[in-house]
DNA sequence: CTATAATTCAAACAAACGTTTGAATAGCGC
DNA sequence: GCGCTATTCAAACGTTTGTTTGAATTATAG
């Protein structure tokens, strides 16, 4: 009983699956499309191209992540200015739980985080879209949440934050490697705690900006 | 006046500019050749595979980088338990610093990050190679600096400080186009005690851990 | 059932890929 | 000078890539 749209979602749930495993640029159409038990040709029937089943693979996952980041974040600004590790819970929390459910959610993680990392045009304008409006929603929060930060070391800090995160997400499977066991829920809790603690302490410590910065060269440089 | 060596070093000059430009699929060896001056086959004839060059080409810039990482952590550790900064600050100076130079440096730093998140079995070994000793010897140094830590935060907050690290040279070249302006030297030392100052605060928080370890030192958190 | 549109399919397309080949050239000891 | 090795070069190798084509098949509607 093959249904409409089926085709497209076989397209779509292999690509997850595969761009996820080798990357973009590192999966056939030909390999993609024999996986999926679908026509080489029917994905430019639907898609019209490879770097369009990409894109919307991409943006199917993120979108519902990014609305509930915003859902979160809503609640936790709602009575005045939120927690840093509140902030950072909805920052991180969508994505990270979605790595839970066993079935596609870990794939996806490395999908991202590979699409981050990934050099062509594939995303890039993609990425921009999805994310500029969450990113400056975000650092609004964490201004109002640490009114003694510098604009410059508040969007660093916010880049290190990213960091952790893709980082996490990208290296999910070696880790996974090494637990060795079956998709623990708990474990990425903890993990989500961890880098909430990391992350909020590494937000409030003392700031290093450019007045002192001329003190670093010799701390550096210190025999 | 062509001396030996000549066009083995201007194929490893080329792919470290392309391949952290575009990756290493993300380069052909025609487009490679050309932009060297040499002929296809020579890749061939003095590396063997486009493969080899791409290793040869990132453990060229690695090793001297991972030995004074070294050299500066032996130092730090010279009279006993180095500060977290310093052993931070042993981690990321010598890359950070290779991308103050302005000819070559900046763009190691994309390879180097490009290759760490790379599918392709291109260096899984390299990196395994080139990094497991010297992770170990940092991982040792923190287990030394802050002993309340457990083994499995310690891990984790590694792993993250790995994460701030690559994410900063992978996204250098945006910044870069923020800041617009040519290579700032005092823009990285900013940056490195930026870098330093945040993951040093993770390093310190508070543990989430199954048993809660213990407070670290009061004084971090002197406000 | 018939006609019309939507979808699937095998086959082929041109282009680009890493790699190999064998002759041509350069460098150097004798 | 000769002989030998190292290196360069243009050309082609076989494969794989994303994409296109046109006929076959299936679904939908009148």
């Amino acid at each position: 009983m093959p249904q409409a749209g089926d085709t497209k979602d076989l397209i779509l749930d292999t690509a997850e699956r595969l761009f996820s495993e080798n990357g973009v640029e590192g999966v056939s159409l030909r390999e993609l499309t024999r996986e999926a038990g679908v026509n080489l040709a029917s994905v430019h029937y639907h898609f019209g191209s490879k770097e369009a089943v990409a894109r919307c693979a991409f943006c199917r996952r993120v979108r519902p992540i990014n609305a509930e980041r915003i859902e979160l974040l809503d609640e936790v600004e709602r009575d005045g200015p939120g927690e840093v590790e509140d902030i950072l819970r909805a920052m991180y929390a969508p994505v990270l739980r979605l790595a839970q459910s066993p079935v596609q959610g870990r794939r996806f993680m490395r999908l991202c985080a590979r699409f981050y990392s990934e050099p062509g045009k594939y995303l890039e304008s993609a990425f921009e879209e999805e994310f500029s409006a969450v990113i400056a929603r975000f650092k609004g929060a964490l201004v109002r949440a640490l009114p003694g930060l510098s604009h410059s070391d508040l969007r660093r800090r916010m880049h290190f934050a990213i960091g952790v995160m893709v980082h996490t997400m990208l290296d999910s499977n070696r880790t996974r490697k090494l637990t060795d066991g079956a998709c623990d829920p708990s474990n990425m809790d903890v993990t989500l705690e961890a880098m909430v603690r990391f992350v909020a302490a590494g937000f409030r410590a003392e700031a290093a900006d450019g007045d002192i910065s001329q003190r670093i060269q010799e701390t550096t440089r210190a025999t």
